[in-house]
DNA sequence: ATGGCTTGCACCGCAAGA
């Protein structure tokens, strides 16, 4: 590390989907706008990037309905807090892995919320988070209202994880562009959600205990992006916003050999908007 | 130009996403 918590300089770019002896885990975060419809781009995808460990978000769905079995029939195991029609998430690991049930976690403890947006769980010794932050809708709204207090709620929350873990990587849809340089026309988005001050204090805030954006660890080519609004041929423009994210504590960024935003499941049939991000620990 | 798509729900048009 060099200079200020959280400044590191980057490291040569790599290619997407590192394979190797050298590599131990591959955690990713993918927003999939509906499991039920996403369910064959999840399977796909898992096979495809060779991740051990996906947070999903947006699940649209009841527990019930959550499709555990053919999962674990591809060799997963999944822990999820399911909520009808919006949100819900879920971690997704390898059965390889080891995983104790007590330490699982739904939603931020002492945050009253009927949402389901959180779960953690600890993952052959790496305490891991799939977050889906709230949209926030526009400033001055009481959605906007809530997404910083959940914002807030986060915030004491990591730090009390970092607290109990050493290494803690809180990935997810953080509905956040934590700079210009992540957004497409940084003009125009002036002011509106996902870039104002507030939610961008926020995010720094998350770097300010210690986090590193695992994405920025790297050189990255320009303009990329993690979401593209359907509408308005968006992803052909590349009219998009970085705003899902892995946060990484130092211990991890040290281990953290690429992190990649992976645009291959956009281009496929009927995709998500989000593309999922994917860190390399070796 | 505050729409444009895509979901889920529920009943065929709406809310919500970002």
């Amino acid at each position: 590390m060099a200079g200020q918590k959280g400044q590191y300089d980057p490291l040569p770019f790599r290619t997407p989907y590192p394979q190797g002896p050298d590599i131990e885990m591959k955690i990713a975060t993918w927003n999939v706008n509906s499991l039920k419809i996403r369910l064959q781009h999840v399977l796909d995808w898992l096979e495809l990037s060779g991740v051990d460990v996906l947070c999903l978000q947006e699940l649209k769905l009841t527990d019930d309905k959550y499709p555990k079995a053919e999962l674990q029939a591809k060799g997963y195991n999944s822990w999820f807090a399911g909520q009808k029609t919006y949100n819900g998430v879920a971690i997704i690991a390898r059965d390889t892995l080891e995983v104790n049930e007590v330490t699982v976690v739904r939603n931020i403890p002492g945050f009253e919320d009927a949402q389901q947006r959180l779960i953690a769980a600890t993952i052959d010794g790496v305490r891991i988070a799939s977050a889906y932050f709230p949209n926030g809708q526009a400033p001055g709204t009481e959605k906007f209202a809530y997404k910083l207090q959940w914002l807030a709620a986060l915030h004491d929350w990591v730090k009390s994880e970092l607290a109990a873990h050493g290494d803690f990587a809180l990935t997810g849809d953080y509905n956040v562009a934590p700079e210009d340089r992540d957004v497409h026309d940084p003009m125009a988005w002036e002011g509106q959600i996902h870039v104002t001050p507030e939610e961008r204090a926020a995010f720094r805030g998350l770097i300010d205990l210690g986090l590193v954006d695992a994405f920025r660890r790297f050189e990255q080519p320009e303009k990329l992006f993690s979401w593209w609004d359907y509408r308005m041929l968006a992803f052909r423009r590349n009219a998009g916003l970085r705003i899902d994210h892995i946060l990484l504590t130092p211990s991890l960024a040290q281990r953290c050999t690429a992190c990649e935003i992976d645009k291959t499941p956009r281009r496929w049939e009927q995709p998500s908007d989000h593309a999922p991000v994917i860190a390399t620990l070796a």
